[in-house]
DNA sequence: AAGGTCTCCGTGAACGCTCACGTGAGCGGT
DNA sequence: ACCGCTCACGTGAGCGTTCACGGAGACCTT
């Protein structure tokens, strides 16, 4: 149905029609000197007659200064994706780059083809990915290549930290120092199908092991990364354990899930069950009481995550690259 | 602090270095046939070895099929344009295109700059513009352009139009249905100071005025788009008002902010007062009580704006684009 | 009148790639 | 020995710009 393409007006035909060379053209289109007033304005007036519109390509071709930046995450309409993009635009655009975004759902496929794309399109990568192989395939290709979250897999690709194991023990020992024994988890589904290891469940494993606490796998259930995810999770949970004290979710948008069908089915909170997320969104603070959580900076993650991509433009080695940790931030609010 | 760029390798040095001719070279990245197994792989290493990437910028001008789309947002913090921009990532992808964002914040200087930017960096527009002599300064160049919510103004620019007046008419008439009479507007105060008439604010008094409900001048409060800005506003409203029944929100951000720092002030909702939200953020599902207010489909609206440009750049003049109208439809949830 | 400056404009060349060809080697069939 | 075919590869041209020049004329200056 889109119907063919309209040919490309030329710098050549419009030059031809007024009767001047290209390089006038040029000159009019770029606003530069060496040029009379009203030539400039009959030029303007024919390119914009004729529907004439530069080449970005031919541009690009000769001035080598044009930066396009691709950020891949897995789903825009999760609140932490907006939040880390806010980060990358702003320090793109400091640097003057543009930004291209895809979206993935975390999907394999999609990822796959994302990176296969980012090859072609960007002059650098910024990227959640959740796959083993998309990510080495990104790492393979000698494009600039930066994972936003590079948990403790893929050591050798160059990218920001985030230190779940130092955020999940400071949360669950807080959870712990309230008194909470029966903590059960709420996982992301997605990490759990992963090949990553999950920092999250691991530490929520160890920390109840260290501190001599027998976890019942009942208390772990698989969520939808969503918030009607939470909900149903929540919901089989209480099902089957309804003496749980507390839940620790591996992140904001199912904690609030989880949180609001429990109150939906009488429990209080904190009194009755106490939650704790993680990623500090700001619709936390929209549920009543107001999420407790482990507070990442979103924002400043994606600045960091340009930074590096501008030093591996910029012609660093991959192993100079400093190590970025971000180090998530309990935050009480009342939820636990 | 940015280090001098690394010089960029061609495809002649690697076919040099390989001692094939470019052609071949080019044969083996491109995974095309006519080459020898042997030799595509040769080519690859070496290719690999020397960090060579194909230029983007001289492959787009050889092949011209390559379509960039420029996508200009206000907020991406708001929770409104991540939602838009999942229908235009969608859209976008399914014809092949790519999507390069850009975020203004509503500020004028802003708009006017990535405007000009629009112009170089890609082949076709769609945007949020707040101010007029941006959305002039897009309609007058002869790139394919496409307003998100076009407001009454700017009938010339192709775009989808949001029909206010009639989620408006409908919102305040479910209100006054429900008995109330001493009905408060939280209008943003962006769109105050815009030039472009406020169709939510008009309505308001229209319909008031139709009713024959007097409207005191103190029950319109300029708000800040945020959550924070609708509380502050509700805090001014009620230390002049405790009086009013209902609070009709320019969005849902406001009308939520409002409607926790009431709470906060012991209100009752919506006994005490009423709250009606305008653009059906799925957060309004978030706090207690629910939120009540006109549901766009903010998907909808990125998609047909993408498609809308699909048929600008195949050739279609600005008159031959069918008028679009989203009609907001009222969603009853729980706070009024 | 000769020289010098300024203003305005045009001409190759180059950017890095792909496309449409052309070519030579190898091989089987007659 | 010839034709014809396939396979692997190379060559010229062209995509649409900008950059570094070069040059013609107008206008001063001495």
């Amino acid at each position: 149905m889109p119907t063919n393409r309209r040919p490309r007006v030329t710098i050549d035909q419009v030059a031809q029609a007024t009767g001047v060379s290209r390089q006038t053209v040029s000159r009019a289109i770029n606003n530069k000197s060496e040029i009379d007033p009203e030539t400039r304005q009959r030029v303007l007036d024919a390119a914009r007659a004729m529907g004439y519109r530069p080449s970005r390509f031919a541009r690009g071709l000769v001035r080598q200064d044009l930066i396009t930046l691709g950020l891949v995450i897995a789903d825009v309409l999760n609140p932490f994706f907006p939040e880390v993009t806010a980060g990358v635009l702003e320090a793109a655009e400091r640097r003057g780059w543009q930004v291209v975004v895809y979206n993935t759902g975390s999907e394999h496929r999609k990822e796959l083809e994302v990176v296969d794309l980012l090859f072609d399109q960007v002059d650098a990568g910024v990227a959640f990915l959740l796959h083993h192989d998309a990510i080495a395939k990104a790492a393979a290709g000698n494009l600039p290549f930066v994972l936003l979250d590079k948990g403790g897999r893929a050591p050798a690709v160059p990218g920001v930290r985030i230190d779940f194991e130092g955020g999940a023990r400071r949360g669950l020992e807080y959870l712990i120092g309230k008194g909470h024994r029966r903590i059960a988890m709420l996982d992301d589904e997605m990490a759990l199908s992963g090949e990553a290891p999950n920092a999250r469940r691991e530490l929520y494993l160890r920390v109840m092991g260290e501190r001599g606490i027998p976890v019942d796998v009942g208390w772990i259930q698989p969520a939808h990364n969503s918030i009607d995810g939470g909900a149903a999770a929540m919901e089989r949970l209480l099902s089957a354990h309804r003496d749980v004290t507390a839940v620790f979710a591996y992140n904001d948008v199912i904690a609030i899930g989880a949180q609001l069908r429990a109150r939906a089915l009488g429990l209080r909170v904190p009194e009755d069950c106490a939650f704790l997320g993680f990623d500090g969104l700001s619709i936390g603070e929209l549920v009543e009481p107001p999420l407790t959580t482990l507070h990442i900076d979103k924002r400043r993650l994606g600045e960091i995550a340009v930074e590096q991509a501008a030093l591996l433009l910029a012609g660093a080695g991959e192993t100079e690259i400093p190590e970025a940790v971000i180090e998530p931030q309990l935050l009480i609010r009342a939820s636990a």
